[in-house]
DNA sequence: AATACAATCAACCGCCCTAGA
DNA sequence: TTCTAGGGCGGTTGATTGTAT
């Protein structure tokens, strides 16, 4: 078994030459495919100037790890010529100058190159790419070249691909059983001869100047730290550092090796690429089932996710999760599947009198819709209980309809940035701040008809009055600390107010499909968070449209939100007579502090959401008693909007959501929302604990949380 | 073959928390 | 109590790659 042997520098100067482009690329083309189009990343080469090893047998499975590395080269007249069937010159080697031809997915087993052993070589998009025909003679390109064969199975467990040297698959070394997994600084022992000939700093210099992504980065010594990616060098100067001094203070990597990467970056490295045991490759489905519970339960906490996930890392889970919600919202399928939501509405049900009952963000019909990024449905909570008719109270569908979503020339429609929307915010908070002097009432979180979404600026987006996003916790979120279910990708701690999702979801097209969504406008935590603090605007929530008809789990999911309305329907008119709710337009009362002077309703005019009276509650009449046969009318009117349920801005609500959010985590944050909430209600509610309770065991029990209702709430803010 | 667009993912940035001085 | 450094985390960016037209 050959040892493989790497003799050549990270970048190779070829000799320069010349290219006969077009020669043979089309004929290679032709051999394969028969297309003309037979270029393509994939690089062959040949024109052998080294002597020949024999590779021949030897077998490339595409998805074993590979070491890549940059080679620059020149072209040379000759070009590489298929045998047509894809095992291209076993065996040849190939030096730097050498001809190359391209083709996609080119396989080139035991190619050698100045000792450098070579499986496939990929161009780099830089390089000759998709174009070789317009390669000019002597031009100068960069090529991947893949340092594998897989007898050998060079693995090493401890460098994987990067954004430089990565192969488009790996797999984890597991998967190649009984291959030896051989580090990348043993097998390039030449080029780790010619390092150890090098001085540290060298090295080190020699690892910068790998490439060219340097910047202004300074360390103490006002050194540059290099950014951009890691050379291979750079690894092995953090790995041996790692060995020998152990993981943590990153920030001595520097120190002990003269390393130009700040701590942090070395970190990031060592924990995404460099450390043992990391698994590479596509996640596998049951990793992908996990992560989808996982994001159910816990929304957007990526490092706790991989805790369950050992070998993968949090940036991989959070690219998986970032892409597939592109791919699903573009797709228009639910984020979630539906055994999650099944096992979501069941645990909503358990919590059903925990915490607030019809949070909207928990609603199970809202985990089918995947997303609701960014249908504008507005919420007013101002006047409605709770009804059947629609089926989610404080709905409004008519902006269902394409013309109510928002406008383009709607500065909310189309941000330019998420930052100015993040000024916009803090304008907004500074304006309530100044103009107002009061905590908005809940009627600021309103549900608005579709043209009304214009007006008001449009905003269709999920709307956090909380930038920072961890200052409140959500009211009734899907789970505890999981915002995940209104959206599937709205963070906890993410800014939603004056956030927007720029893409529109075509789910907000398919409003005439029987088959597809359900009305579910459900208010984000993070508008209520905003009441709560005192955002002073409306709080325009958007959600998915709506089917009038559904599949048997929507329709099941529907009918267990009616009888949740119901209930909820009954609750609140009984609270309402009594005052010892928030009941629409009730007084609630707490140690001779009203509740209704504290939170009355805010008309902001100069909001730059721009809501005006339209949004008030006067103009908002509730739909009372309207049946499910309503929804479609909703959808062409446009205009009906159904209250949110009152008890989602019940104290104990919110702060039940805000202890329910995340049992470890909490604990802080509710002190900070208990603080908060005694500003507003001029009550201290630090005196009162959770307490565990039958229901919050068997949720704890379902998702391994730590589920605190609060029981022991004053009378005023226990839930019925 | 060229182009545009989408997808992927490594790396960076900024914020926050915590421990220790 | 305050300050600072170290480290973790989530969001975002930008380069690269894949794919459709």
């Amino acid at each position: 078994m050959p040892n493989i042997r790497l003799g050549t520098p990270n970048w190779v100067e070829a000799d320069a030459g010349v290219v006969d482009a077009g020669d043979g690329l089309g004929d290679w083309a032709d051999a394969e495919t028969g297309a003309a189009a037979g270029v393509g990343d994939w690089a062959i080469w040949a024109d052998a100037d080294l002597p020949r090893r024999d590779h021949a047998g030897w077998q490339l499975e595409w998805d074993v790890e590979m070491q890549w590395r940059m080679i620059a080269c020149r072209l040379l007249p000759r070009v590489a010529w298929s045998d047509g069937v894809g095992t291209l010159w076993s065996g040849t080697s190939v030096t730097p100058g050498c001809s190359i031809a391209c083709r996609r997915r080119r396989e080139w087993p035991g190619a050698v190159i100045d000792g450098l052993d070579c499986t496939k070589a990929r161009l780099s998009s830089s390089g000759v790419g998709r174009s070789t025909q317009q390669r000019r003679e002597g031009e100068e390109i960069s090529i991947k070249v893949g340092l594998c064969d897989t007898r050998r199975a060079v693995l090493p467990a401890s460098v994987s691909r990067s954004r430089t040297f990565g192969p488009p698959s790996a797999m984890n070394s597991s998967d190649l059983g009984g291959i030896t997994a051989t580090r990348f600084s043993e097998m390039n022992d030449l080029h780790n001869e010619r390092k150890s000939r090098m001085s540290p700093n060298e090295l080190i210099d020699s690892a910068s100047t790998d490439d060219d992504t340097s910047d202004g980065s300074l360390n103490a010594g006002n050194q540059a730290f290099k950014k951009g990616p890691w050379t291979s060098a750079e690894d092995t100067v953090l790995i041996d550092y790692v060995e020998k001094y152990g993981e943590g203070n990153w920030n001595a990597v520097q120190k002990h090796t003269g390393l130009s990467r700040c701590g942090k970056s070395c970190r990031l490295r060592w924990a995404n690429h460099l450390r043992p045991n990391l698994k590479k490759g596509s996640f596998t489905p049951e990793e992908e089932q996990l992560i989808i519970e996982l994001h159910a339960k816990m929304g957007n906490k990526w490092a706790r996710m991989a805790a369950y996930l050992p070998g993968r890392t949090d940036n991989e889970i959070k690219n998986y999760w970032n892409t597939r919600i592109k791919r699903r919202q573009r797709a228009g399928l639910p984020l979630y599947p539906p055994n999650i939501c099944l096992q979501i509405s069941d645990v909503n049900q358990q919590r059903e009198n925990v915490e607030c009952s019809y949070s909207v963000k928990q609603h199970p019909t809202e985990l089918l819709l995947g997303s609701n990024f960014d249908i504008p449905v507005n919420f007013d909570v101002s006047h409605q209980a709770l009804s059947y008719a629609p089926p989610f109270p404080n709905i409004v569908v008519g902006n269902m309809h394409p013309q109510s979503f928002p406008s383009p020339n709607n500065a909310f429609t189309n941000p330019t940035s998420t930052k100015e929307l993040r000024k916009s915010e803090s304008l907004i908070h500074s304006i309530h701040d100044t103009v107002c002097g009061k905590p908005p009432t809940y009627e600021h979180v309103l549900f608005e008809p579709p043209g009304k979404v214009q007006q008001n600026s449009g905003l269709g987006y999920p709307y956090d009055p909380d930038p920072s996003g961890k200052s409140l916790a959500p009211l009734g979120g899907a789970f505890p600390g999981s915002h995940s279910i209104l959206n599937g990708n709205f963070s906890a701690s993410s800014p939603a107010y004056g956030t927007v999702k720029l893409e529109l979801p075509s789910l907000q097209h398919k409003v005439a499909d029987d088959t597809s969504w359900l009305a579910c406008s459900l208010i984000p935590v993070e508008a209520v968070d905003s009441y709560v603090e005192s955002p002073p605007t409306t709080v325009l929530l958007q959600s998915a449209p709506v089917s009038p008809r559904n599949s048997g789990l929507l329709e099941a999911l529907l009918h267990e939100a009616h009888a949740l309305g119901n209930d909820e329907k009954k609750q609140t008119s009984e609270k309402s007579s009594s005052s010892s709710g928030f009941a629409p337009n009730a007084v609630v009362e707490y140690s001779g502090v009203s509740v209704s002077d504290k939170l009355e309703y805010h008309n902001d005019p100069i909001s730059p959401f721009g809501h005006s009276a339209s949004s008030a509650p006067s103009e908002t009449p509730p739909i009372s008693g309207s049946s499910f046969d309503e929804f479609p009318h909703a959808i062409s009117s446009s205009s009906k909007n159904i209250s949110l349920g009152q008890d989602c801005l019940r104290p104990d609500a919110l702060l039940g959501s805000v202890w329910l959010e995340d049992g470890v985590q909490s604990a802080d944050n509710h002190s900070v929302f208990q603080d908060r909430i005694a500003v507003h209600f001029g009550h201290d509610f630090r005196q009162y604990k959770p307490l565990p309770s039958e229901k919050s065991s068997m949720l704890g029990q379902r998702f391994g949380l730590d589920f605190k209702p609060w029981d022991n709430m004053p009378h005023a803010y226990q839930m019925p």
